[in-house]
DNA sequence: AATACGGGGGA
DNA sequence: TCCCCAGTATT
């Protein structure tokens, strides 16, 4: 785009924003701790979700002291149920750098908010151009659907090269000066508008910039190489028993669901029952045996790349000390007890079906002949 | 350069 | 029910 048409695309732009524009906590604000958290909240979330966690982890963490003085199971507790858990791991982390290393404040430059965990260009870009008024791009999937359209990007969005491309294009299409309006703008036109499907390109500012729209093919962009098929397993998961208490294990700190709390168990391997596959994990991650008594209910869950039915069994521990082999903590606790913990979305399925988690009857299945305990 | 990482919403 | 969505860290 040539400057004279470039201004015009961003005075369009600018102005439909700003009698168009969707009112947001975050966007009542300039505090760049409170527009960071909005922006990692933001990420893969959609706003309506994100708002209800937004409000009450400022009002839980309304600086960045408070969120470095927390502990990591309050953060996760207050993120529960919003997925990819590494970001309140690293926004945990990442406050305590920012005490430690910038006297507490968020910094103001690209190198230093790219040197924390959790923060991307993105982020970075969204912090200084929203926070502080600097002109740095913003590459969302939002930007990235509007500038595929905009001018028919050809290739797969998904690679590398393509993603450096359109950072390109975001960089040399930003004014210097209304940063915060031009990048809210451009991310709120892809969101409401230039939607992926149904695009409302009748009421587009700039559909006189737009050469999708031209050739009236909004619908084919962005390009993007067809996704393989994901895979469905079976998943076990026990309520064991012992004294009128149960298990409930810490997820080791790093990878899936980290730092969350689950029901032992795992994945079923092939030719394996479900109740061979629970002992033999429990075996494996506790170190201990049970015996099963009867399955209590089964849940389905969708994760990125694979699907689960999740099998929650009613057990008795054995004889033996519970040892956190393959967990990082374990607790015998009660179902009053439950909401304290940050659980993942599959086990709060079954924690809500079961509505209350009693212990066993006694007698529920006649003693075998082997069984421990 | 490719893959792992959750869960919600819309068709 | 299925399909789509998409920043950062890791390998």
């Amino acid at each position: 785009m040539k400057a004279p048409e470039k201004r015009k695309f961003q005075t369009r732009l600018v102005r439909w924003f700003k009698a168009n524009r969707r009112p947001m906590p975050w966007r009542e604000t300039n505090d760049p701790y409170k527009i960071w958290i909005s922006e990692t909240l933001l990420q893969q979330t959609q706003v309506a979700t994100a708002t209800g966690y937004y409000l009450r982890f400022i009002s839980r963490f309304p600086d960045v002291r408070s969120l470095s003085r927390a502990r990591l199971q309050t953060v996760l507790k207050l993120w529960e149920g919003l997925g990819y858990y590494a970001r309140a791991r690293n926004l945990h982390r990442a406050a305590s750098q920012i005490v430690k290393r910038f006297n507490g404040r968020v910094p103001d430059d690209m190198e230093g908010l790219l040197s924390l965990p959790g923060i991307g260009r993105y982020t970075a870009g969204a912090v200084l151009s929203i926070a502080y008024g600097k002109p740095v791009p913003v590459l969302d999937g939002n930007v990235i659907r509007v500038l595929s359209r905009l001018f028919r990007v050809e290739d797969d969005v998904r690679r590398s090269e393509t993603r450096e491309a359109l950072w390109d294009l975001a960089e040399s299409l930003m004014p210097a000066g209304n940063c915060r309006d031009y990048n809210e703008a451009l991310m709120e036109l892809g969101a409401v508008v230039c939607a992926p499907r149904n695009p409302a390109c009748p009421v587009c500012p700039v559909r006189p910039d737009c050469k999708a729209f031209a050739a009236s093919v909004q619908e084919d962009y962005p390009r993007s190489a067809p996704r393989k098929a994901i895979p469905h397993k079976h998943v076990t998961a026990g309520i064991i028993w012992k004294n009128g208490k149960f298990l409930i294990t810490l997820r080791p700190a790093r990878g899936m669901l980290g730092g969350l709390w689950e029901f032992p168990g795992g994945k079923a391997e092939p030719g394996e029952t479900l109740e061979q596959c629970l002992k033999r994990e429990i075996r494996e991650e506790l170190g201990i045996e049970i015996r099963v008594l009867r399955k209590l209910v089964s849940v389905n869950h969708a994760y990125t790349h694979f699907r689960i039915t999740l099998h929650a069994f009613e057990c008795l521990a054995g004889a033996g000390r519970v040892r956190p082999l393959a967990c990082d903590d374990f607790k015998w606790i009660t179902s009053r007890e439950l909401d304290r913990y940050p659980f993942p979305g599959a086990d709060r399925k079954i924690i809500a079906l079961l509505s209350r988690i009693d212990p066993p009857k006694r007698g529920t299945r006649p003693p075998e002949k082997g069984d421990p305990g």
